[in-house]
DNA sequence: GACTCGATACCAACCGGTTGGTATGTAGCG
DNA sequence: CGCTACATACCAACCGGTTGGTATCGAGTC
C-alpha cells in the first residue's frame, strides 16, 4: 500500500498509458510502440514487464478493476442510510464524473472487450470481471433496497437491475463517442444516467404506493 | 430495384464480408487481407472499389444504415394503431432478433464508432448517421405517443428517450460480449430490453393515471 | 455483323513501412 | 558477484496500398 511518490516503476507508467491510449485508440490500434511513446519507456522495459501486448492488455484491465473499484470505495455516495439512496447516490456520482474528453470519462475494459471477445479470451475474461464485479457493488445496495421494502418480483432481479445500469452506461458511452464532441457527449450520456435514475425511482416508488394501499 | 441474384459483385460481397467479419474482430484488428478472403475477392478488386480501408468502412457504415433501415421498416411492429404500442413492439422486435452468435445480433457502427472516434472523423460521422438517424424513427412514434396523451414533461423529451433505448441496446450489446457466450449474452441483452420496457410502460402508465385523477 | 475503342471490373505480384517480439548488453544495487 | 531493471539493435511477418496487366462489355463506325 504505497503511495507511489514521484517516482513511477515502467510498469506502472506503461499501465497508465494504456489507460488513456486505449480508450482514445482501441486496442489494436494501439501499438506497443505507441504505449512506450506515451510511457516514456523504451521497448525493452515494455517486454521486461509484460510477456505480451496481450498480457499487457490483462493486466491493464485488471489495474482498471482495482483503480475504478477504490474510487467507487472513495466515493461520498456510500453514506445514507437507506440503500436505495445509495444506488441513486451511484449514479448521481456516475452522472458526475461525466468530465473532460471523451477518453477520460469512458471505459477502458467496455473499449477493449469489443475487440477482444471473439479472437482473445484472457482480455475478454479479464474485461468481464472488472465489469461483473462492478455490477456486484450495486446489486448489493439493490438486493437490500427491496429487502427493506419486502418487495418480491418474478419480472425482474438485483442483479439483472445492477447489469442494466452498466449496460446503460456503456451504452452512453458509445452515444457520446458517436456524438462527436465531448461536450454534447457527456451531455448525451448524462440524460441516458437521468433516465436511469427516473425508472429506478419509479420501480421503488410504485412498490411503496402498494405496499401502503 | 433489382433483387440481386446468385451473382454478386466484389463491392456487394466486401461489404458483406466487412458486416461479419468488423462484427467480430473489430475494425483495427480486421486487415484489408481478412476482408478480401472473406469476400473471396483479391486485393486489386478491394482498391478498385474503394480508395482506402477507411472508405471501406464508411460504406459499410452507410450500407449498414440503409440495409438495417430496411429491416425495420418492413418489421410488423409498425401495424398498431397507438403509436405508444408500436414503441413497445419495436423493443420486442429488437428482443426477438437477439439470436444466433453475438456478430449477427451485434451493431456493425457500435463496434466502429469505438475505434474510429477520435483518430477517424470520417469514419465517425457515418456511424453517428446511422444511430442517430435509427433513434429518429423511433422519436418520432414517441413523440407522436407523448402528443396523444397530452403528455408535457420538462425532465425529458422525445429524442432523450429515443436515444436513451439505443444507449441500452448498444450497452447490452457490450455486456453480452463481456458475458462470454452467445446464449448467455443474448440471455443479458434481453433483460436489459425487459427493463428499457418497464421503464417506458411506466413511463406511459403514471401519466395516464395523472390525466385519469 | 465484324471491328475498333474506351471504360469498367478484376487479378497476381510486389513495395516500403510498421508490427509484435527477441537477443544482447549494461548500469546500479545489495 | 548476481540479480533486477531497464536500453539498444535488430528481425521476420504482416500491414495498407500500388503496380502493370487482363477479361469483359456496350457504344460507335463502316
Amino acid at each position: 500500500m504505497t503511495q507511489a511518490p514521484a517516482k513511477q516503476s515502467a510498469r506502472e507508467k506503461l499501465l497508465d498509458a494504456a489507460f488513456s491510449v486505449i480508450r482514445a485508440q482501441g486496442y489494436s490500434a494501439t501499438s506497443v510502440d505507441d504505449l512506450c511513446r506515451a510511457a516514456g519507456v523504451t521497448k525493452g522495459a515494455f517486454f521486461h514487464h509484460f510477456a505480451s501486448k496481450e498480457a499487457l492488455a490483462v493486466a491493464a484491465a485488471n489495474h482498471w478493476n482495482e483503480t475504478t473499484s477504490a474510487l467507487f470505495a472513495a466515493a461520498p455516495y456510500h453514506a445514507p442510510e437507506d440503500p436505495l439512496d445509495r444506488v441513486l447516490g451511484y449514479l448521481d456520482f456516475r452522472r458526475a464524473i461525466l468530465q473532460g474528453d471523451l477518453p477520460e470519462f469512458t471505459c477502458l475494459v467496455g473499449t477493449m472487450v469489443q475487440e477482444a471477445y471473439g479472437s482473445n479470451p484472457e482480455i475478454r475474461d479479464a474485461c468481464r470481471v472488472s465489469i461483473f464485479d462492478h455490477a456486484a457493488h450495486i446489486e448489493r445496495d439493490i438486493a437490500e433496497a427491496m429487502d427493506r421494502r419486502g418487495m418480491t418480483t418474478t419480472e425482474w432481479t438485483a442483479r439483472s437491475l445492477a447489469l442494466h445500469t452498466q449496460a446503460v452506461l456503456q451504452g452512453a458511452f458509445i452515444l457520446a463517442k458517436a456524438e462527436g464532441t465531448a461536450e454534447g457527449g457527456a451531455a448525451l450520456a448524462a440524460q441516458s444516467v437521468d433516465h436511469l435514475k427516473r425508472y429506478i425511482e419509479m420501480l421503488f416508488t410504485l412498490e411503496e404506493r402498494a405496499n401502503a394501499a
